[in-house]
DNA sequence: TGGAAATGTTGCTACCGTCAACATTCCGCG
DNA sequence: CGCGGAATGTTGACGGTAGCAACATTTCCA
């Protein structure tokens, strides 16, 4: 089974890839040790991918796709949309905890992202299953998109500065806790006001 | 005045390095040339920082100082606690909007902080400011850390979303707009309710 | 004033990303 | 079949980078 032709390298690379930066971080990242690991030689990857940097862009774009399904997975369970909402907020926040590098490949990579549709589309994806969970959500007193908007921007800024160990003691439970309460705050605060 | 001793290289490669960072980006950022941009041998800098990465690091300490003496003017102006919260938010956004590179320096820089406490130190005069505003605001229905977290996390998400083009249409005045309506719905979402 | 400490330079090693040239395998068409 | 081009993988080279060691110059103070 020792072939010249690998059959998939591609996909083993980007395992490889997903692999490395969970062990050494970003910095540390290299195209030469993700084809070692791959177990081709160090040009190998150059079939597959354009560049360094389109490996990474490929790496953030798989990332955001797993994301999505966690979501989309997530908000399956149930017909309340407070509670879909806080489910989708706790996954977000579970995913990065588990994955911090990951999650920093997904959205710290400095790439221009026009170059990679894949990516936004991908992003796009989820934005908008956030979006409908707020289409559903009742008493809004501001347009939906805004509103998923501002919710999405609440938890990805309790995720960065968490998984930054910023506004965290170590504790996942505490952090749940934030992130429950600020979408508890956020749903409030936009909600229509009878007086 | 072409010595030998510069007399005062340190300060001279943190500069140089901020100007380097905002060309070209935490990609491209290189020790070298940000000796070569001083007028100094590739060693120079390694008589004043440990290692690369400890120059990024007293860049980002540097970097988030600046942030903290901007938030401190802005909050200044007023002693109305929702103006100024709003005062120091925006200037949050536009720190970022203006010193894209830098802000990516200060918040994305995969360092180990413990080692540099400096860092820390600078962090937390910022975060304290944040927290004395919301004690200064009234009727919360959480306590007032808490409450500075959730304000700093909802400002830097679409701050973060924001400069990274993710809801941006590339007009300040729309994220400005959000920027203001996030505080506005957080701050009543913490409210104390009557009923 | 003289020598140690601080500061800057030169040269080296190991590694990285990428290009070019070459080797092997696969696959469709006669 | 078989053969020839396309796809895939390898080897070797080049320029650039981080960091180490050895050396040169300047400063400073005992």
């Amino acid at each position: 089974m020792d072939r010249y032709h690998h059959g998939n390298l591609r996909a083993a690379l980007l395992k490889a890839a997903f692999q490395l930066v969970a062990k050494v971080g970003m910095e540390g990242f290299t195209l030469r040790e993700v084809a070692r690991r791959a177990g081709v030689s160090h040009n190998a990857p150059y079939r597959h991918f354009k560049s360094r940097e389109d490996l990474v862009a490929a790496l953030a774009t798989e990332g955001l796709r797993q994301l999505f399904a966690a979501l989309q997975k997530a908000v399956g369970d149930t017909a309340d949309p407070v509670v879909r909402i806080r489910a989708a907020a706790r996954v977000y926040l579970h995913f990065a905890i588990q994955n911090p590098s990951r999650f920093h490949v997904m959205f710290h990579s400095p790439i221009e992202w026009r170059a990679h549709p894949e990516y936004t589309a991908a992003y796009t994806d989820s934005l908008n299953l956030l979006g409908s969970l707020m289409r559903s959500h009742p008493d809004l007193a501001i347009d939906v998109d805004t509103a998923g908007e501002l919710v999405w921007a609440g938890i990805h800024g309790i995720t960065e500065l968490g998984i930054a160990r910023r506004l965290w003691d170590g504790d996942v439970a505490s952090l749940e806790r934030l992130v429950d309460s600020a979408v508890g705050i956020i749903l409030r605060g936009m909600r229509q006001q009878a007086g």
